[in-house]
DNA sequence: GCCGCTATTGTACGATCGTTCAACAGCGTT
DNA sequence: AACGCTGTTGAACGATCGTACAATAGCGGC
């Protein structure tokens, strides 16, 4: 009898939630964090909107992160790990020569993932939200120097291979590339209507080109 | 006796708060948004926050702006504005050649006040805004189409002076220079140290320089 | 099958949010 | 000097915010 009640009540029977390894459900809350500010903008910054999104409980976020600033910092790392990640991975994929790499690089930049009306938005509310947030802050010091050694390194690599007599200061090469990819993410999420991703990357190369040397071997069409 | 209570008593009393017209009201009001962005960040955009500085009690705002949103649009377009005006009117100082007219906007572009790291933080936070409120889009198409005509008419006017056989796609100029300059305040804004002011003119000088047909008579040091 | 650890829940709390609205008061008009 | 228009006040409302904390329950080890 008993053993019948069991049979038949157990496959009605399920937990009411299940318990994760710490490391599984940080990674879980900040993947929350991110689709949250995709969906919603700054207003998705809410602990309970984040809680709700990852299916868990108001609680659960204070007993894996000491506030939400840490929480968001660490979804901010996480989006720049990801960015640099695949950015990384697309040079790789390209090979060895300098030119080809960097167009990697550009292409990769300015297409899914990261060229997506979301993902801009999500950038944006985090630099809103630098000046005023100290873990913000870390991290943004932390990451972005990765980013322009790899942006750095490819510059260093081009010029090495084209040893013209226009010598550029390498850092202020970096800091215009940088610049530039920047602004047109910006200017593309704001008007995403008014110019196309390729010429995007058709820009950045005529920068590039511009800087080693005024065209040699650049098509700039 | 009546009389002297009157002019004893007149010197403190003092009216507790002094009626304006809408028009002045209003000005006062998105003044006041507009230093609670560059104080407080995104935070400072809250009614009780905003009335304080202004010197007026919460529910003025409510009799001046149907709601928060249109105050916060309001301040854009006033934001939008001012930094338009100075542009032109840095231009128009500069006189009539070309190539001196689109220095003085760089240079206006990148000094006091418009390259100054609370007013580009102000920048951010409105741009996050930009996705989830339909009065700031309104204001963003209605404004930049005037920053982009008041570039591009500065780029046709370089062109012309210098009918050089590469005729570049003036949209694409105008973009790119636009995205430029975007991308430096933004590079600035998080990381002051990381170039001065003068560099980010001499970039965008250099860029242009390479539009308008590599280099012939530009100073790219 | 029970125990113990702890991930997880969900209520509760005080603060602050945007907005409403009846009452007040500055100030020009009569 | 009383009136009337309306710019202005400030309390009040319900909603939502981030955080704290005691109770619950999943799940591995005995």
């Amino acid at each position: 009898m008993t053993v019948a009640v069991h049979a038949a009540a157990a496959p009605a029977r399920r937990p009411r939630f299940e318990r994760q390894l710490p490391q599984a459900r940080r990674a879980a809350l900040i993947a929350a964090t991110i689709e949250c500010l995709k969906r919603y903008g700054h207003a998705g910054l809410s602990i309970r909107t984040i809680s709700a999104q990852a299916g868990v409980s108001v609680g659960l976020i204070n007993h894996h992160f000491p506030n939400k600033d840490e929480l968001v910092a660490a979804a901010y790392r996480h989006f720049n790990g990801e960015l640099l990640q695949g950015l990384r991975a697309a040079v790789a994929r390209a090979g060895d020569a300098p030119r080809e790499r960097l167009r990697a690089f550009l292409q990769a930049s300015f297409s899914p993932p990261n060229l997506d009306a979301d993902v801009l938005a999500v950038w944006v509310v985090f630099w809103g939200l630098y000046r005023h947030s100290r873990p913000i802050q870390r991290v943004q010091r932390a990451t972005y120097s990765g980013y322009v050694r790899l942006l750095r390194g490819m510059l260093a690599q081009l010029q090495e291979a084209r040893p013209g007599p226009g010598r550029v200061n390498l850092r202020r090469a970096a800091i215009g590339l940088a610049s530039l990819i920047d602004g047109l993410w910006l200017e593309w999420c704001l008007e995403p209507g008014k110019f196309r991703p390729r010429e995007a990357v058709s820009l950045c190369e005529l920068w590039v080109a511009c800087l080693c040397g005024q065209g040699g071997g650049w098509n700039t069409r």
